[in-house]
DNA sequence: ACGGAAATGAAAACCATTTTCACTTGTGCT
DNA sequence: AGCACAAGTGAAAATGGTTTTCATTTCCGT
């Protein structure tokens, strides 16, 4: 197996410590980065084993990256203009890990985002 | 646009309202009826829209269609094996109340998810 | 029956991801 | 240094789910 090239984590940390595989890959090329996109996957991979990275999925499907243990927040979308508030989600946190609890779940995350019109539109 | 063909909800009820597209092809196929993959897909989207079926994400990116009951409810999903447990959030709607008329927002709605490693997996 | 709209599906296009494979780089050993 | 082998790399091809295209068929209203 291969191990995780170094430069790929600090881009992801670099974009957020959100991103593709392909935005990786795009934002190393735009800086001038010579990597291939296979070794942009193998790394991302070789990282989420390590449980470095955590990985997610966009609505359409896409893998999404971001580091773990980073503090997480959620979005408010506006559905209309796209302006984004990022906000704290403390009672989330709290119900979503009492809820996997009962369940017997383990290796919890989870994901919320609200969405409205906002006052300007 | 086109409307749902009802022999795909039929067989995606028939599959425990829990499968593919690619799933609920092969299934039809397997009983003789003749559809088209196409079509399949289509009606699934068509069923989304209408918001008569959810769609949910297995670990490799494949989309799986669900009956959805009318209820507003979330979801806390295996990870591994996708099982799925419909759950109650009345802390979540009162959250997302909250948080979105502080910012000013109006016409609010909410998505949130949880997953997890469930017990057997 | 006629004509246009909707539905259908085979094939092609798409696109993220994985695999293959030939080549390069790094490492340990003498 | 020189050698051998493991690990890393990336271009190109393969994979597989999903969407698009487009020609054909089915439906429906008049």
């Amino acid at each position: 197996m291969s191990r995780s090239n170094p430069r790929v984590l600090s881009t992801l940390e670099r974009a957020g410590g959100f991103a593709s595989a392909q935005e990786v890959y795009r934002l190393m090329q735009r800086e001038g980065e010579s990597i291939g996109l296979t070794t942009v996957y193998r790394s991302l991979q070789s990282l989420v084993n390590d449980k470095i990275v955590d990985v997610l999925r966009r609505e359409d499907g896409e893998a999404i990256y971001r580091l773990c243990g980073e503090e997480h927040h959620h979005h408010l979308v506006c559905k209309s203009c796209g302006v984004t508030v990022e906000i704290e989600g403390g009672a989330i946190e709290k119900w979503a890990k009492k809820v996997a609890e009962e369940h017997g779940f383990r290796d919890v995350g989870h994901t919320a985002e609200i969405f409205g019109i906002c006052k300007k539109c």
